[in-house]
DNA sequence: CTGAAAGCGCTTACAG
DNA sequence: CTGAAAGCGCTTACAG
């Protein structure tokens, strides 16, 4: 596999009979150049198909246009679906900026991967796609005093972020049980160390306290750490006669669709059920679940329009929040 | 946010008193060093925390020390999860030869973030998760001279290709349906375009063969586009009275799955289901779903791995087959 | 075994 | 408006 000997600026040079620094200038836009020596150079790049070698680029001016994107390196991911699209998200942007991603793979906070990336000075910046309550990734990066983002929310001193309100989304979806009547809805769901299930249990408690309830707390079973203890908990919640089962997330809310049809009780007639996210993980169930509705992507465009944006030196706006929809569906249908 | 001042080759020797020379003699192991000297360098390098620049590295050897992986873009992508597993096995090989994975997007044979990154000379070379019959990927790289090994079967000239024996395990598969005298097996899936779907119903076909039996052409049901298709189909399945549904991939299984339940036909009594595939997609189906079990991340660990053999310039075989696992669960177990 | 020097392909003050 | 020259931080013949 031979590879085509590619042109450099000083062959379009020799070529023009001008100087690299014209044909440089001509390129980038800085700095003062005729308008006519410029078109010049502009043709004979298009038509000998020459581009810029970026290393060399990169060297020059210590910047790499590749950014690093840190993505959970665990195998039962809740949401693979989310950081897919998300990952788009950060891509088409990027893409757009002329700057490539790199991969970094984070898992149970181990930050080897993350460290070969910076410390070989490969990106100029870093997005951070999940964060921990302990968050070994941010220290490192803030020791580095390298620019980053984090999706999702951070209780990190100076850490810019963006993050879907689920605070308010999961108040929300709370609120609207609690007014069709529902009297004793459990809350079952895992890892309490994720920013994110924090936001959602505050959000839940929020909705109570709005209507002067109590939450009561035998029916909250949080940092379940498998579809085993779901099962279980499930049969309890059973037993204590609740009438919805609210889930943290999708794989503990599959978790639980499928026990409540092993065990043969119906859903909505028999209890109610609803997520606190929607991820294609319950896409074909019958009867579609209630849940909230968070656009990925968009979350994945923000962050990394706000990390470009830090790279370039602009102010950026230390957290930003974007909205959701409410969405009900037939689990929720009550008719009692 | 200020980066820290790195430390060059220069400073180590400087402070050494060797030339610069020396001291990348001393890292790279290459030339001739004394022992001495080359302790002392370690040691101070060690004690100081120098890395050297990778990116003055790359200008100056022409190599990047990237690799680019495409993954694919559209939204509904089979399964995710594959992928996933199988950047895992890349990322895991890569990272141990101190290679750092650059990502493109490639959605419906579009070639331009791949094309920004091999223009830009940013990696050493490319993976391609997935191929396709016309494959706009390998054409781009084979033009371009730069190596590169495909996830997944191509029929182009020369490929270097590493892929699961689908075929073998798909024939094996539907034989052991034939042999427990299931008699009309109905085949459902997508895109006939993808190779692995050839190789897939190829594997079906030779099953058929092997026994000396005909395949019941109206019983295939290929190149179904999305789920409403897939719904009508198996509603004329069970009209043509069909003792067992064969899926060309999961996602076609889950809407096939949640077709029967909506019908209330039960599996396997009234009828057998099995795939050609075990996502995660049907982990929590009751009932288990008989399947076929693939190395996700194994594959991606081999195909890193010849890459790398590659560029290298070490020979390669064209052409790794690995092995499968036919798995028998509930869903096809047979009361016949 | 070690070093001075040229080179990788760009950018960017500085001078004109 | 344009160019000569130095520099980014490494590697690598070549010479000693």
């Amino acid at each position: 596999m031979e590879q085509q000997k590619k042109i450099t600026i000083a062959d379009v040079a020799d070529a023009l009979g001008v100087s690299r620094t014209t044909v440089s200038r001509a390129i980038s836009g800085k700095g003062r150049i005729g308008k006519e020596t410029r078109a010049r150079v502009m043709e004979y790049i298009e038509a000998h198909d020459y581009k810029p070698n970026v290393i060399a680029k990169s060297l020059a001016q210590s910047k790499t246009y590749n950014i690093c994107v840190v993505m959970p390196g665990e195998y039962d991911v809740i949401d693979l679906h989310f950081f897919q699209e998300c990952l788009f998200g950060i891509q088409e942007i990027a893409g757009a900026m002329e700057y490539d991603l790199l991969l970094a793979i984070c898992k149970n906070n181990d930050v080897s991967s993350l460290d070969r990336v910076i410390s070989n000075q490969k990106v100029d910046g870093t997005i951070l796609m999940r964060t921990f309550v302990e968050d070994a990734q941010v220290e490192y990066l803030q020791s580095k005093k390298t620019p980053f983002v984090a999706i999702g929310s951070s209780n990190y001193q100076g850490v810019v972020q963006v993050d879907h309100n689920h605070r308010s989304a999961c108040r929300e979806l709370t609120s609207i049980l609690l007014m069709k009547q529902m009297k004793k809805i459990a809350l079952i769901g895992g890892d309490e160390g994720h920013v994110v299930n924090q936001s959602r249990i505050m959000g839940f408690r929020e909705a109570y306290e709005a209507v002067g309830a109590q939450v009561d707390e035998d029916l909250l079973y949080l940092n379940l750490e498998n579809n085993v203890m779901v099962d279980k908990k499930v049969d309890e919640i059973i037993e204590k006669g609740a009438d919805c089962i609210l889930c943290l997330d999708d794989a503990v809310c599959s978790r639980v669709l499928r026990k409540l049809r092993e065990k043969e009780i119906n859903v909505p007639e028999q209890i109610r059920v609803a997520s606190f996210y929607n991820s294609t993980v319950l896409e074909n169930n019958v009867p579609s679940i209630t849940s909230l509705n968070f656009g990925a992507k968009e979350i994945g465009m923000v962050a990394c329009q706000t990390l470009l944006d830090m790279i370039e030196g602009k102010e950026v706006s230390p957290r930003t929040l974007l909205p959701y929809q409410v969405v009900l569906k037939e689990s929720t249908a009550w008719n009692g």
